[in-house]
DNA sequence: TCGATATTTCGATAAACATCAAAATAACGA
DNA sequence: TCGTTATTTTGATGTTTATCGAAATATCGA
């Protein structure tokens, strides 16, 4: 997984909300962009930096272009969390 | 939960390398510090977007500065993700 | 093929960030 | 109080990021 793409992906607000709304189903760059005060153009940033975390993915379907959300990254960030915040017992640890 | 520091202060591979080395207890500033080519200074911002995140705490003693995991965050920051990712079946999702 | 629609890419700009070196702060021990 | 050690803060610099408007690309329907 690309650990840092993927958490720098959500830590943006934008970015989240495109995930929430994907929830609900795939939606197209068009509907997506209705529920932001943004740009075209800034949003399709927005999905590039989501595609690069391969936190969604994305069909062409005429003359548009249907995002929805890969939750197969899920388990893979959950592993990464989980990782970072267990503490380890029984080796050097001083304090 | 700072949702937004919090993603940010884990996306950087130096602050999840603090991470790590706190889980095997807690460590100075100069004790940390060794596991890091970067100098003392750049390594403080990094333990100041730690503690903006909530991640860790320190507490000084004598001429040191001791940090240490803050692992009640872990909770908060599994929430999110979890209602960041659950596929929301029943309502108005169209694909 | 042409015009309309949907989306992305490009070029520019301003804000945020990581980093360094050096100065400032804090605590200790003689 | 002075010098030393530990750490943070400051000021400067280069890089990355979010944003816009405009141009480019792709598809559709006539």
């Amino acid at each position: 997984m690309r650990t840092q793409e993927v958490f720098k992906a959500i830590s943006d607000p934008t970015r989240r909300k495109v995930l929430k709304l994907l929830q609900g189903g795939s939606r197209s760059a068009g509907e997506l962009a209705e529920a932001f005060d943004i740009t075209k153009g800034s949003l399709s940033h927005h999905f590039n930096v989501l595609k690069a975390a391969d936190l969604v993915r994305c069909e062409r379907r005429g003359q548009q272009i249907v995002y929805s959300l890969n939750t197969t990254v899920f388990e893979d960030v959950a592993a990464v969390l989980l990782d970072l915040f267990k503490v380890d017992k029984g080796n050097g640890g001083r304090s």
